[in-house]
DNA sequence: AGCACGCCGACT
DNA sequence: GTCGGCGTGCTC
């Protein structure tokens, strides 16, 4: 027997399936991960079983051994993996990983032994703590695990030397084994063996000294299975009373696994959805799809309270009658706390929560209750995609057009791609919901790709808020030096003597904690990355979030020796300003300096809601989940920031940023207002934003994709280059436009459009001494072109002037 | 990437 | 002789 096997230590250019020999007593499915020598040293990696065949051959190695006692990955889910390969430019076992929970990826521990050879003893040995590592060895019987070797010698350099030195003496052998970082959890059962009156008939033969035992037998008849923690618990005894009867034959006790899984408290009761006209159509429109298990995706287009929420629980509800399972997709689970309550309102315990804020080991029991068919409901995060439901009949994306569903790791893969796939491929309906969809998913709906549902109407009948565009440039030349205009100042007095609240929102990432000298007005730099470092006053240091490096706060510049200052952030900025033209107004702020863990994104939003503050004051964040009666106002203090971005999604980002704040304006009795200040009023983009005109924007943005050709018309691929020495990074980028024109101009790929702009440094240029290059391509990445790039790639590799770059390729990334 | 093999110069 | 440096080639 032959195993196929994707192997952990293969980079992408030497990634494909390695055939092992299978020993005669393994027993190994596709989809159990195994443990193969590889290399010239045979050193012991991890991998994966693609298939089996049932050759035989000679002069493969063997398996060593199976890490898995069954499949953790279906053959459904290894196909998703060479897909995935394929798509995103990663090795097979990257993207198994990724589909794992991170709980049953293996630890690698290394045991180093003294073999027989002996000879080193009372020689005189030239490499520095060599002899030590021997006379540790000898010390403690001759074998030891890497990590003490790596905490009594933390200096690597040597540590390393010492021990490939001592290794090729073969005074030293090593071992190398996987193991995984979480087990599962068991817990004692035990149960009669006996019949009940036999146990007591025992229990009252003991003595007075044994009422213990009396106690267990008599709570175990009464209750039957048990366990032995739950027991001691109620009886007040010890385990050892308890395995005593066991022994004596009266109990039987076996091993039963536990779910460490925390349970969802329902936030009210299930009442009966009674879906409006509207609802009702998209539900039966989609329900046909759902049940007559074809794979036509669809998208459920419904403005921001048009109950899109509860044709999701119909949906739902209507997949788990036909025994299936379903998941539902969230950006991101932190803002969305009462959804997880409403399912579980709903679908009870079946509900299974899968995110990355989860333990690690609370997030491996949910999947495996996914797996083994317990839950029914799939509620999270982008990677909640890969959960293993082996009868999937629904996937739902939710706010569909957010940037989180894209990865930002390798492999950087798209979870509507991914939800896609597995549609066609499981016949799954794939419902994709938005209040404004991205431009790419409307273009699929619009050309009958996908079905298309509208909920137009909001289910309170309010009507959406008044926008007012603000013209910033006119209050400059006023004379007004604040960022908040005089209208806004204006209707911020007026909304706060009429008691009512103000949200007001800096569309800006909250990360400007920085330290900036009173002098020459620049901010401590990383020395090892082209960023500014943070403050953080946790630990009084100045940090770098791109490579973790950090320092001690100085009270000098290290420039010019000028006195530093805390900048405040925008928001703090903003704050004093509204408390110099509003004297005694309260202000609450949420931005990453009020939030953390103990004070929470929601716990702000209750306070303002309770406390009544006059204004909510934030970055990003307060776009999202607040919905409050007494809010009447919604302030966008920069709503043409995000055009500048250098991103295909620019526009597409901005006006659902808006469209998504103006909706939190007027959401009781009294008619909301919305103020949007821009330095550019008559930016087609930020007057359809202030109108809502969706249908507008998307006639807009689809042209100038067409034009660009930009997703949907065709793809952005980026490959992003980088390495120590600059020259050398810009050289290889600039190697591989080369390679890549030159390939354009063969045959094969004549007809293909494909345009190549760069190299060009990235945003940021410098991460940890490593220089970043980077090209861009627009084409249309069909298979060929894939093919192309694949094998440049992996030409790039072994090319010996690019030793020392690194390349990895994002597909429609947005950075 | 990571590892071995081979060839060369330096040091004991 | 013995050791390390570095270039080259391969991974079932």
């Amino acid at each position: 027997m032959i195993a196929k096997i994707a192997v952990d230590a293969a980079t992408f250019a030497i990634d494909k399936p390695y055939s092992y020999l299978v020993p005669e007593n393994m027993q190994l499915h596709a989809g159990m991960r195994v443990q193969v020598p590889f290399g010239k040293g045979n050193r012991c990696v991890e991998g994966v079983v693609i298939s089996l065949e049932a050759d035989d051959a000679s002069g493969l190695k063997a398996v060593e051994k199976a890490l898995d006692e069954e499949p953790l990955l279906s053959d459904r889910m290894l196909q998703l993996a060479a897909f995935m390969r394929e798509r995103y430019f990663c090795t097979f076992y990257d993207s198994v990983k990724t589909m794992l929970p991170s709980g049953l990826w293996f630890q690698v521990k290394e045991t180093y032994s003294l073999t027989t050879d002996r000879s080193w003893e009372g020689k005189n040995i030239r490499i520095p703590v060599a002899m030590e590592i021997l006379q540790l060895l000898a010390d403690c019987g001759g074998v030891t695990e890497g990590k003490i070797l790596r905490d009594l010698l933390p200096d690597e350099d040597v540590r390393e030397r010492a021990i490939t030195y001592l290794l090729r003496k073969k005074w030293l052998s090593t071992e190398v084994d996987h193991l995984r970082r979480l087990g599962d959890k068991v817990e004692k059962i035990v149960s009669l063996a006996v019949p009940a009156h036999e146990a007591m008939r025992y229990a009252e033969g003991l003595g007075k000294s044994a009422n213990m035992q009396k106690a267990v037998l008599s709570l175990i008849c009464s209750v039957g299975e048990v366990s032995v923690k739950e027991l001691c618990y109620f009886t007040g005894a010890k385990a050892p009373t308890v395995n005593r009867l066991v022994s004596l034959g009266l109990l039987n006790s076996y091993q039963r696994e536990v779910l460490r899984c925390r349970e969802i408290v329902p936030n009210q009761n299930a009442e009966p959805i009674i879906l409006n006209e509207e609802q009702q159509s998209a539900f039966h429109g989609l329900e046909d799809t759902l049940l007559a298990s074809k794979s036509k995706p669809a998208l459920l287009h419904g403005v921001t309270g048009s109950g899109k929420t509860a044709v999701y629980i119909r949906l739902i509800q209507s997949c788990i009658d036909q025994g299936k399972q379903a998941v539902l997709l969230v950006p991101e689970i932190a803002l969305t706390p009462q959804l997880l309550g409403l399912m579980a309102a709903y679908f009870q315990n079946r509900v299974a929560v899968l995110h990355s804020s989860l333990p690690a080991t609370e997030r491996y029991d949910q999947w495996k209750r996914i797996r083994d068919g317990e839950a029914s409901v799939v509620v999270g995060t982008r990677s909640a995609v890969f959960a293993p439901c082996t009868n999937l009949g629904l996937i739902i994306m939710d706010e569909e057009q957010e940037h989180s569903y894209k990865s930002e790791n390798t492999p950087r893969y798209d979870a509507r791609e991914i939800a896609l796939w597995r549609g066609i491929k499981e016949k799954v309906l794939v419902l994709f919901g938005s209040a404004t969809p991205s431009i790419q998913t409307m273009y699929h709906a619009k050309n009958g790709d996908y079905s298309y549902y509208q909920l137009k109407s909001r289910y309170n009948g309010k009507p959406l808020p008044k926008v007012e565009i603000v013209d910033t440039k006119a209050d400059l030349q006023l004379g007004n030096s604040f960022s908040i205009s005089y209208a806004l100042q204006d209707a911020i007095g007026e909304n706060r003597n009429a008691g009512k609240q103000t949200v007001l929102f800096l569309n800006r990432r909250g990360n400007s904690r920085a330290l900036v000298c009173i002098d020459c007005r620049e901010a401590p730099e990383c020395p090892r990355c082209s960023s500014k470092l943070t403050y953080h006053s946790a630990n009084e240091r100045l940090m770098c979030h791109y490579c973790g490096h950090s320092q001690k706060v100085t009270k000098n510049c290290p420039k010019c020796g000028g006195e530093l200052k805390r900048m405040g952030t925008g928001t703090q900025k903003i704050q004093q300003e509204l408390e110099c033209i509003h004297p005694g107004i309260s202000v609450l702020r949420m931005d990453t300096d009020t939030v953390s863990a103990t004070n929470t994104h929601e716990m702000i939003l209750s306070k303002f809601k309770n406390e009544k503050a006059n204004v909510l004051l934030g970055t990003q964040m307060v776009a999202k989940g607040l919905n409050f009666p007494d809010v009447t106002l919604v302030g966008v203090l920069d709503a043409d920031m995000g055009l500048f971005a250098d991103s295909y999604l620019a526009a597409e980002t901005t006006f659902n940023m808006i469209t998504q704040v103006v909706g939190r304006a007027g959401r009781g009795d009294v008619p909301g207002r919305a103020m949007l200040q821009t330095t550019m009023p008559d930016h087609k983009v930020i007057k359809l934003a202030a109108v809502q005109d969706y249908d507008g924007f998307y006639d807009l943005e689809i042209e100038i994709r067409k034009l660009q050709k930009y997703p949907p018309f065709g793809e952005l691929v980026s490959f992003t280059f980088t390495g120590k020495d600059e020259i050398r990074v810009l050289r290889s980028a600039a190697k591989f436009r080369d390679g890549i024109l030159s390939c354009l101009k063969m045959d094969t790929y004549r007809r293909e459009s494909c345009d190549v702009l760069g190299p060009a440094p990235c945003p940021v240029p410098k991460i940890n001494f490593n220089y970043r290059y980077r090209l861009t391509v627009r084409c249309g990445l069909n298979k060929n072109l894939r093919q192309l790039f694949a094998h440049l790639l992996r030409q790039f590799s072994q090319d010996r002037e690019c030793r020392g770059v690194s390349a990895f390729v994002d597909v429609n990334g947005t950075e």
